[in-house]
DNA sequence: CCGTTGAATAGACATCTGTCTATATAGTCG
DNA sequence: CGACTATATAGACAGATGTCTATTCAACGG
């Protein structure tokens, strides 16, 4: 999967409230709507939503650390999947010492959730 | 895919609010995160996507007649898709005349905007 | 320096998913 | 009734996705 990028970019020229309505307030482009499957197909995996939790709930987690062994999958398979999210933006990484840790991105999360307002 | 049921379920003696609070405040059990990927995976495709938002949109859309040509792909893609959707609770569908009419559940769309509030 | 350890990458493989064509079902109207 | 029309289903097939093992990369510590 490749990288996801924001529909609110910083590096665009449009605002969160222009850019990103809700879904069900106008018909998507093709474009949108591929953008937007996207994101939702990262979101799609459980192990990946555990994750993203593990992260969301600890504040931080470092990678193999605090992951692997409550997810009860690979360490490869983890890397697989916090590259995934990290390339949508859901979270973001830095390396302190040996280890990696992570955080999610609140924004990135809320403008999702903006989008499924009803 | 099978049908994917509503953590938030009538049916089940849970509130909303007790019941899904946003991924990030605890970790998710195997369990919801299942259900949950489930769900999200119903959003991960453009052409659901669209025929969502065009659904919304209109406030009311029947099946063939106002969704195949719009999103140029065939009749009995659009039938499974909408099968999808409405087996994840996020339209129902209500027969008049010889059209079905279709109809978002905002309540659905918002169980899962809340989901994904940071 | 070199070994150890945490993390990422490569590649294989089974499963899942979205699309199509062909066909069946079901209701409506003349 | 009987043909027509709107949906739904069946089945095939190509492409995407998640997992694993094996290997590589990178950085710290003795």
């Amino acid at each position: 999967m490749d990288t996801v990028t924001n529909c609110c970019d910083p590096a665009g020229d449009e605002t969160p409230a222009v850019c990103c309505p809700p879904i069900v307030d106008e018909p998507l482009t093709v474009e949108r709507a591929d953008r937007l499957a996207g994101w939702f197909g990262v979101l799609s995996d459980p192990t990946r939503l555990r994750l993203l939790s593990l992260i969301g709930a600890k504040g931080e987690a470092c990678a193999a650390c605090e992951m692997v062994e409550p997810l009860g999958v690979s360490q490869p398979t983890v890397s697989h999947h916090l590259k995934v999210l990290r390339q949508a933006g859901l979270v973001v990484s830095e390396k302190r010492g040996r280890w990696v840790y992570y955080r999610t991105v609140a924004e990135r999360l809320s403008v999702l959730s903006r989008i499924l307002r009803a």
